[in-house]
DNA sequence: GCCAACGTTGGC
DNA sequence: GCCAACGTTGGC
């Protein structure tokens, strides 16, 4: 299984719009390398959930239920879109100073290349953004 | 609201 | 195919 962040901002969709729909599905990546990862994404793989701009922090956690696809609201063959299910809210937001902050954490690409959208996590980081949370 | 980072476009 | 110009993202 691999680990994945993704980036919304909340006024466009938030974490709380996906608990709300149940699934959705991850449009509006037009970004080669940000597709690529979707193009990676496998069923139950884990997707921490980041919230940018206003919040800046990791707000909960989701999962592939289903793997990349023809973006529907785009006839341009070149993207694709990840069905995307809500899987647990985090008790504490987990934000960027944060993240920032923890040594272990200061390679993950979420502070190294700040304008990439979907972008893998190691287990280890990914774990310990998790622990984080709590 | 500013601006750095960086991806994309288009002229040559 | 290079690179300058331009647009967008997102942190501050």
């Amino acid at each position: 299984m691999n680990h994945w962040l993704v980036k919304s901002e909340p006024s466009e969709y938030s974490y709380d719009d996906l608990v709300k729909d149940g699934s959705t599905y991850w449009d509006g990546v037009r970004n080669y390398a940000a597709r690529n990862n979707l193009k990676n994404m496998k069923v139950g793989d884990k997707v921490l959930f980041y919230h940018s701009v206003k919040e800046k922090a990791v707000v909960g956690i989701s999962k592939v239920v289903k793997e990349h696809y023809q973006d529907p609201t785009t006839d341009d063959q070149r993207w694709v879109v990840v069905d995307l299910a809500a899987e647990k809210k985090l008790k504490k937001p987990v934000t960027l100073g944060e993240i920032k902050a923890e040594p272990s954490l200061s390679d993950i690409a979420l502070v190294r290349q700040s304008r990439l959208s979907v972008m893998p996590l190691d287990a280890a980081a990914y774990n310990r953004i998790v622990d984080m949370s709590h």
